[in-house]
DNA sequence: CTGAAAGCGCTAACAT
DNA sequence: ATGTTAGCGCTTTCAG
């Protein structure tokens, strides 16, 4: 039988509520008696059972994860590795995550996540782009929500999000500064406020240089397949566009789908066409030359969200406080300078 | 507040007894109080506190899943689907999964997941290959333990498995019956029994079909990164062997990265080299043509994993069964019969 | 067929 | 500084 408080107490010769003071670290407990009941939980391979001390507090050290089941399944690991951050955070601050999938066309009556209606999380986690179903739906639950690199529309949620403005300014000078001028912004998934914040970055950096965008340069595109979607939309750019010299896609996945396309066309990177992604490359033969790129802290999104939400649900704060994070410029080859 | 069992029976005017006899459907409560007691617990949007109920089973309906990190980035979505599946049926049945990674260098000493140490699951589902080190390290909680898509060399487990071996044939014969006598298998991470099992089958329809094998038409190479392990090895082969008509990739990113190579150097797909996969193809732009592949059922073998683990842990067996999910030729383009 | 009551392991208020 | 105890919400035995 796994050891219990009593089993404790027993062996260290205190009560069970001197180990439950220990167990808090409550500094009433003389240091004599912590040192003994610390060495007894240690011998006995002691842990507290979350059940007994889940019922008593009415909270259970669950977090809950949400995220639609395509995001999920994406072929890159931007989602799994937000996923993997909130784990390592949620693990220190002795909780667990637990992940639910969503359709992305959640309608009104669907079910939701288990932990949602039998209130077995503290709070939730949403991540990425969901319905506005979703949200209506879970709105009268009234648990703690945070969003993750999307922010619904209509209602003030905290939220912890990418700067993808600045990364798109940042993407669009440094290839303004290299020389560029004929610089087209392709797009990806253009329904996601992320690549519209990450558009008008692009916009705003053109004019700060004072550069007179042509038409066409802009490609956006809703097909689902990220890579598909770069590659189509690459297509229709050098149709309308033939001096176009550089490229900034929304995206990583987005860019695959770009060199793909430029590939087949006998189009060299970069000599022929300078490229930038954004989020981060992937370690994959398919990127030659190495992707210049905007990099997301993606474990880092995980880790923030988690400290926020457990802090929203200790103290029961109701502003919506939004976390920005950092991104960078990571330069690798795929530029060409033509100063 | 949220309502418990309580609340429940006084709207029903019956005793919580009542109440817990009918949420288990128990035949000796009435018809007709059963029906009482649903509607109010219909009505008052009840749901048992799974704290409570684990407090009094010492059972808590949670479900572990361990992988390593490096699986569960990977770029194919391979695992996260089985983790979906596990989901799904965990779902299903009542229960959480809680998602854990180790290292792929887990040395005997490292921490463990907290879900083991705090004994918060009531069995764990080990999914892919993990160091040897980590199953040694878990073995003395005596947990009930289910492998998927890898069983440890020594030790005998339950374990829910692909049909390597005929799938390996599978392949190898469609091949072969295709007209292929320069038959090349390109192995990914061989140090994998899956990898073995299906390099096993390929070397058995050859037999059986009274193929001698020419050297060097097996290439395999421990990289870890699967595609660029598929492109270096295509490079090899094509190296020592000018007449190969047609590779067996043992699995599908590995594919990816020979189909990589063959662009590269102007070969095209199926003209000069057929080629078939494992595991299936993702909807990818890569892949053109479509690739042939044999289809393994990801989601289907978390559900049934769920599944084994809930029966060995309610019926506390002992016996190391193994279900070998089947898997199936999937006809694509990517094969020139040439017969 | 239904109810009363003990007890699961823990926390926290209160007592000493 | 430490112990006693009520009670969290549920299951289950035993009584009726």
């Amino acid at each position: 039988m796994r050891p219990t408080i009593k089993d404790v107490a027993k062996a260290a010769n205190v009560s069970i509520a001197t180990v439950s003071l220990v167990l808090h670290n409550n500094e009433r407990i003389s240091s004599e008696t912590k040192r003994r009941v610390l060495k007894r939980i240690k011998q006995l391979h002691y842990h507290p059972s979350r059940s007994a001390r889940g019922l008593v507090l009415s909270k259970i050290g669950n977090i809950g994860f949400i995220i639609t089941e395509e995001h999920f399944l994406r072929t890159e690991s931007f989602y799994t590795r937000v996923f993997l951050g909130t784990e390592f955070e949620a693990r220190e601050k002795d909780n667990y995550v637990l992940l639910a999938t969503i359709s992305s066309s959640f309608k009104k009556g669907d079910p939701l996540p288990r932990f949602i209606l039998e209130r077995n999380a503290d709070g939730i986690l949403i991540v990425g782009k969901v319905p506005e179903a979703f949200i209506e739906s879970i709105k009268k639950y009234n648990m703690p929500i945070l969003f993750i690199d999307y922010l619904p529309p209509n209602g003030d949620f905290p939220g912890v999000l990418i700067d993808n403005e600045r990364g798109g300014m940042l993407a669009t000078e440094y290839l303004i500064n290299s020389g560029h001028q004929n610089i087209a912004f392709i797009g990806g998934e253009i329904s996601h406020p992320s690549i519209m914040e990450r558009l008008h970055g692009y916009k705003l950096a053109l004019e700060k240089a004072n550069i007179i965008n042509g038409n066409g340069l802009v490609v956006t595109n809703d097909e689902n397949l990220s890579r598909q979607n770069g590659y189509r939309s690459a297509e229709k750019l050098f149709i309308q566009n033939k001096n176009v010299t550089a490229i900034f896609a929304s995206t990583n996945a987005t860019a695959v789908g770009v060199i793909q396309y430029l590939k087949d066309n006998n189009l060299n990177i970069p000599n022929d066409i300078s490229l930038i992604g954004f989020d981060d490359v992937e370690a994959d033969i398919m990127i030659d030359p190495p992707l210049t790129t905007i990099r997301v802290p993606k474990v880092k999104m995980g880790t923030e969200a988690v400290q926020l939400l457990l802090n929203i649900i200790k103290t029961e704060t109701t502003t919506a406080k939004k976390i920005i994070v950092p991104i960078e410029l990571v330069v690798r080859e795929s530029i060409k300078n033509i100063n």
